[in-house]
DNA sequence: ATTCTAATGTTATATTATAACATAACGAAT
DNA sequence: ATTCGTTATGTTATAATATAACATTAGAAT
């Protein structure tokens, strides 16, 4: 479940590991259907592959663990099919880059576009979005001073959860 | 020059063509010197020149860029030599891995451990070194919240310079 | 001088990502 | 329903980034 505190940063709970996973699966699925036929855009069988296991799990998936499931499902899969699948699932922002970790990770607030914001546990690998408007003003202020104008960021923390402590 | 704002952040302006790098260069090179003096590590001719190709310019630089550099010079350098003096220089804090573009860049403010925020030029290729204590506590606040330990943090801003605009 | 350790050299390979071109599937217009 | 143009996927090859493992060399400490 999400939460919005008294600075306005927007997070979800970090998934304990108990959590009903197979419900974040449901949800993800039918909020990334949608999105693509409000906008026209096709969310091939593929795509949703890819997207599925994506959001296997809250633990951000590297483009090659996706290939070799494929590959192990008997599928014949080439490199370009993955990234391009996830290519499309960026740009409609229905998935996240993690940079630090080369890896993607479902977002959690796709309705809207957005600068993702994460925590990620080093230790279980789970990883947590945020959307914190103060992060965002303050980015705002400091790039401002510079007259710079962001085209994107890159929002990276890394440590130890509350379940890994 | 660095600049502190009403916010508490230290920032270089953004690197003019026109400064005089030879400076930087020069400056740079004095402070990781009597740093490493300082903390008994070896500055080794190696990571000197290592140091000094990164330090060459304010835009981030990849480890195969310094690689084909040697290569030119006629030293017979194999990728593992690079990666190893430059993961020296990042654990002496003298240099920073800009996660979103794997590449390496000197850090401005090496006298004390921190954790290096950037805004980078996708035009020109110039990165500045932000050290915005407010952007530190807002984090510190989203995190405590999640009760998250943080070990390291990648915090880049992308987008277009005041001087390529 | 000897010895131990840290640094560098060397070879091979792992990991992540893209270029370039071929084929197939789909949607729109006739 | 057929044609046509576009978008998506398949396929092959290779680029770009990074590390493992072991050999050798150079420094520092005794």
């Amino acid at each position: 479940m999400s939460v919005t505190d008294a600075e306005n940063t927007t997070f979800e709970a970090f998934p304990k590991p108990t959590h009903d996973h197979s419900q974040c699966v449901k949800d993800a699925l039918a909020k990334a259907l949608a999105i693509c036929q409000v906008r026209g855009v096709r969310f091939t069988e593929l795509r949703k592959q890819v997207f599925e296991l994506v959001c296997a799990s809250h633990k951000p998936i590297g483009a090659y663990d996706i290939l070799d499931t494929f590959q192990k499902r008997g599928r014949k899969t080439a490199p370009p099919t993955v990234y391009r699948a996830l290519d499309f699932l960026l740009e409609q922002g229905l998935i996240h880059r993690i940079a630090s970790l080369n890896a993607y990770v479902g977002c959690d607030f796709p309705q809207e576009p957005h600068r993702g914001q994460f925590v990620i546990c080093k230790l279980c690998g789970e990883a947590t979005e945020l959307v914190s408007h103060t992060i965002d003003k303050c980015i705002a202020g400091a790039t401002e001073k510079l007259n710079f104008q962001v085209q994107s960021r890159v929002i990276e923390i890394l440590g130890v959860c509350s379940v890994c402590q």
